[in-house]
DNA sequence: AATGACGTACGGCTGGGT
DNA sequence: AGTAACCCAGCCGTACGT
């Protein structure tokens, strides 16, 4: 589901399984994830060009099967634009939890071979297999076993990845999918890297390789020759010294299995453009409620609350701004949210996207949130923790704030009155 | 030609504190 | 006492990834 599956033309056969000693990082990376778990349930349409992705308006291609990708068709795509490329094709709506209920099955799998199992995506993991060497065999033959596994377990295929480092790896995975396997041996790392353009690396998007094709640096090989100093001048010091460092096939990174959370938010994108103040204000507060429930779900509070607007012509603008305590509050949340979006300039404006999102987490327990003197316990904590319960037990989106439900009920009834049906 | 919903990382800047 | 030099936290936009 990466973009850059583009840039790999199916090239030549990976040729005989290369010598994997030495290569214990895996890359497991599933193949056009979110439409092989929708085939599971509709089999009829397999062989034919199908699309995962947002139907409205404003959707992008989340997933396309390879039959569509022969159209032209790749993930991240307007789909407007997929549907004009292959208007013959089966747009299906996105449904996260089945692809997570899938991803838990497959993640499962990697961690019967070993704990060191770190995901990046629903549909892609690293495994560190040194330690399994003994029990079960070579890196290529514990990557084919995971191939057999998935394929067995979950009905879908996977590609695998095995070299000595993390993003040889995922290079690796990426050059031989869909369902296929490829060891990069140790000693043959730069030479599979040389070839490569510059944009096959991890870190390098559209404007890197601007910048670096203004310098006339086209493949790997060509970074690996250019002064350090220079790198770093022209994409910034630590840009530059990663891009150096990958182009001889160096890469600290380990294998992590957990990495605590940095952040968590919630943004939405409007079918159309929304200018009333009102109305944003009634999406932030939707947002901030999602995120609260989302943090202390995770039993982490955050200090700092940050919005993010998006105008018409796609120019967004980020505010945050700092609490003195940390909170998982949605009415906290939600008023400095408010507050950012009133300071922003922005009220009025026609937006296409707001987005609330919480930063600078820490575990909830860490600190025990020291009431001002006098300060009167306000019993918000216990009312939210109420509604988390409430939507356990009866769904989620039964309990809500009043004046969500009350928006509801107006365009409801705008929508009677103009004698139409919703749903 | 049109660009979703998450999330992470970096660099530039500002202002407080020493 | 005023200033210079430096660090650091916070803020914000940009770039990048799935």
């Amino acid at each position: 589901m990466s973009r850059k599956q583009q840039l790999h033309r199916p090239g030549p056969p990976p040729g005989p399984p290369g010598d994997d000693t030495g290569c214990t990082v895996l890359h497991v990376d599933m193949d056009a994830f979110f439409v092989s778990v929708e085939l599971l349930e509709r089999p009829e349409l397999r062989g034919r060009p199908v699309v995962v992705g947002g139907a409205g308006p404003r959707g992008v291609v989340a997933a396309a099967s390879y039959e569509s990708r022969a159209f032209g068709v790749h993930s991240a795509m307007p789909m407007s634009r997929a549907r004009r490329l292959c208007p013959q094709a089966v747009v299906l709506p996105p449904r996260h939890d089945k692809y997570a209920a899938v991803s838990a099955g497959v993640m499962e799998i990697f961690r019967s071979i070993t704990p060191l199992v770190e995901p990046l995506a629903l549909d892609e993991a690293f495994l560190d297999v040194a330690g399994a060497l003994r029990r079960l065999g070579r890196p290529a033959e514990i990557g084919r076993m995971i191939r057999e596994q998935v394929s067995a377990q979950q009905g879908i295929t996977c590609s695998v990845g095995i070299a000595s480092t993390k993003f040889v790896a995922k290079l690796a995975s990426t050059r031989c999918k869909p369902d296929g396997l490829l060891v990069v041996p140790a000693d043959g790392v730069v030479d599979f890297l040389h070839p490569l353009p510059v944009a096959a690396l991890w870190g390098v998007g559209e404007r890197t390789e601007e910048i670096l094709r203004r310098l006339g640096l086209r493949t790997v090989g060509d970074l690996a020759q250019t002064p350090i100093d220079t790198l770093r001048r022209e994409v910034g010091a630590a840009m530059g010294e990663h891009l150096h460092a990958l182009a001889w096939g160096r890469d600290p990174r380990s294998v992590t299995p957990t990495v605590p959370d940095k952040s968590i938010g919630a943004e939405e994108t409007f079918d159309h453009d929304i200018a009333d103040p009102e109305a944003i204000r009634r999406e932030l507060l939707r947002l901030s409620d999602r995120v609260g429930a989302r943090l202390r779900n995770a039993d982490l509070v955050g200090r700092t609350i940050a919005v993010k607007l998006r105008r018409g012509d796609f120019t967004t603008i980020t505010r945050a701004r700092t609490l003195p305590d940390p909170t998982d509050l949605a009415r906290d949340v939600y008023a400095t949210a408010c507050a950012l979006y009133e300071a922003s300039g922005l009220e009025g404006v026609p937006l296409r996207l707001v987005g609330v999102r919480v930063e600078n987490l820490m575990p909830a327990g860490s600190t025990p949130r020291q009431l001002a003197l006098g300060e009167p316990e306000t019993g918000w904590r216990q009312a939210e923790a109420a509604m988390d319960l409430a939507a356990r037990r009866f769904g989620a989106g039964t309990v809500r704030p009043a004046a969500l439900v009350r928006a509801e009920r107006e365009r409801d009834n705008r929508h009677d009155r103009e004698g139409r049906h919703d749903p």
